[in-house]
DNA sequence: TTGAAAGCGATACCAA
DNA sequence: TTGGTATCGCTTTCAA
């Protein structure tokens, strides 16, 4: 049994798809009395226009590409469920591209996302060398940066104000009286991470204290990484008293770490972790955190790809939202506090 | 700067845009002299035939659709990476969809996928009512069952052997010395969790011991009701000395409640998982859990979803595969176990 | 072998 | 208002 087509609809309805596809688009000008009958027509057939067909005229796919590093890590998974459910609330499905931060797979997915005429590109994930950029300022696609920014690429972001969450992670940690504190960062081209330390460290700055280099770990992104680092930071002379970790798989392997040597957490040591994601809510104890307001941050990203593309041409916005600290159990006055 | 089409390709080889779908496609006849050339001028025009439009034609759409119930789920969200992985790998992308387990999501989605003209649908969660069901009959496109079986549907399955993934989790606990055993399960209407405690069960009653229906406590899929479930099940005067959770989030639930209770796992509780999710790595103590072999499952549920139809009919076949225990340390003898 | 031409299912322009 | 028709980019007959 075929699909019911335009065709279909005109010849049971005495009229030309002109007129059929008008009433689909709300376009042109078709009688009231007609466009009933089309419309009971559409009902009646169970009529659905096919968007392959339409996409092919240049119209909309309602198809939007998301690239991630990784959408088995919590907190990309997290973004994609999220995209997922904006997107499908606008009528658009959206193909999730996981890019281990690695060029080559960036660069296919990109090209294979053009060749699908995805109506939108949100880009969550770093854009490794210069060929991705070069694929994505052709225009030929409109961008959205999400929980990063990026000044190469003609493009909006919006994402957490990770300075200010590291600044949260120290201030807490500073109030609860740590002085040697130490940080768990990823890679250096991930630029939250960076900010995240960045704020970490203008806030201890602020009070009067300096974040050496060697205080600051950088680490691959997993359990297993954070606990490796931790474990050097831990096993030092002078260890420190609390940990700032740039996201909760870091942290986690932290408290992995604190506790293979014996460590109680927070008693001993004082552990931070960033993004809140399920893991946070596992760990024993439950994961200190920097929470970022994902579902908000999604939701105007979302906006500015396919919301109207601005009059006024495309400028590039940033648009910042404010991270919020979630206290749980990893975090505690440090070990030589006096009471 | 439009893309080059087929047309464009045609002119600069001053042959057809039928000899160049040939040599695309590599049908028809084509003197080997003219495909070089024009093989040759795709190359140089750096030409990509535009799957929409040979889509239209009812060709493949290379897209796959993906039915979970959460994409934010560890468990799931590693197997829409796998899908993922192997579906890029062969050429295809997935559109991956959030059913909640809810009716009204679930039939949305597979009309839309429908529309989109997927070329199959791998599908990971539960169809609920009759809506889907009637939907995905009409055979008007390829499906498989990943993960989960239905003898309701047309479709193959390929999944692991849930029940002696349960009697593994029993097997090892009973070697263990445990004799007070109680299981959280997931809703009623999972069969895979279903055949998990089948098969905890019938290996328990091959020990000579009775699990009682007062034992078998239904979840939600969270860690708060994991907690909550097992807070009720320790709080009982013969509480068990081993829980049995059919999937790792409520065992972390189940390890919550132990330590609010002032339970040490696993000294003085046993907790077994399911899934051996990054959950189990990261709790404290680490999850003894049941594996699934996810990449294989994934693989073969793939071949069978965009694989040869099979000449001799599209027989409904079943993969099982064999799940693997995982201990770590959640697992010991229990309290009261002599010697 | 090769290529002209008829679809595929919509949109859009332009006469009527 | 309507509807005829070209068009999008590709596949597929079917003559030549």
């Amino acid at each position: 049994m075929r699909e019911t087509t335009i065709y279909d609809v005109a010849k049971e309805a005495g009229v030309s798809i002109a007129s059929v596809s008008n009433v689909i688009n709300g376009k042109g000008k078709v009688s009231a009395k007609k466009r009933e009958e089309i419309r009971a027509v559409m009902e009646r057939l169970n009529y659905r226009p096919n968007v392959l067909a339409s996409a092919l005229m240049g119209k909309k796919t309602y198809t939007l590409g998301l690239l991630v590093p990784d959408v088995a890590n919590p907190f990309f998974a997290e973004i994609a469920r999220l995209v997922e459910d904006h997107a499908h609330q606008a009528g658009y499905s959206v193909i999730a591209c996981s890019t281990d931060n690695k060029d080559e797979r960036i660069e296919r997915y990109i090209r294979l996302l053009k060749r699908k005429r995805v109506d939108g590109l949100m880009i969550g994930t770093g854009l490794g060398g210069s060929g991705a950029l070069s694929q994505l300022k052709e225009k030929s696609v409109p961008l959205v940066m999400i929980a990063r920014g990026s000044d190469l690429l003609p493009a909006s972001s919006v994402l957490t104000d990770d300075r200010s969450g590291g600044a949260g992670a120290a201030r807490h940690l500073l109030g609860l009286g740590h002085r040697r504190l130490a940080v768990l960062a990823e890679n250096a081209k991930v630029t939250s991470s960076k900010d995240r330390v960045r704020g970490f460290r203008e806030a201890l700055a602020e009070a009067g204290l300096k974040l050496a280099e060697a205080d600051i770990l950088v680490c691959e992104t997993s359990v297993a990484d954070g606990e490796r680092a931790a474990g050097e930071l831990l096993r030092r002379p002078d260890r420190p008293t609390a940990l700032f970790c740039c996201n909760d798989m870091l942290a986690a392997g932290a408290l992995r770490a604190a506790k293979r040597l014996g460590i109680r957490v927070p008693g001993g040591l004082s552990v931070v972790g960033f993004d809140n994601t399920i893991l946070a809510e596992v760990t024993d104890p439950a994961l200190t955190t920097i929470a970022q307001p994902l579902d908000r941050i999604v939701g105007k990203a979302l906006e500015l790809l396919i919301g109207e593309p601005e009059a006024g041409g495309p400028e590039r916005r940033r648009f910042v939202m404010e991270p919020e600290l979630i206290v749980r159990e990893s975090t505690a006055p440090p070990p030589d506090a006096i009471g």
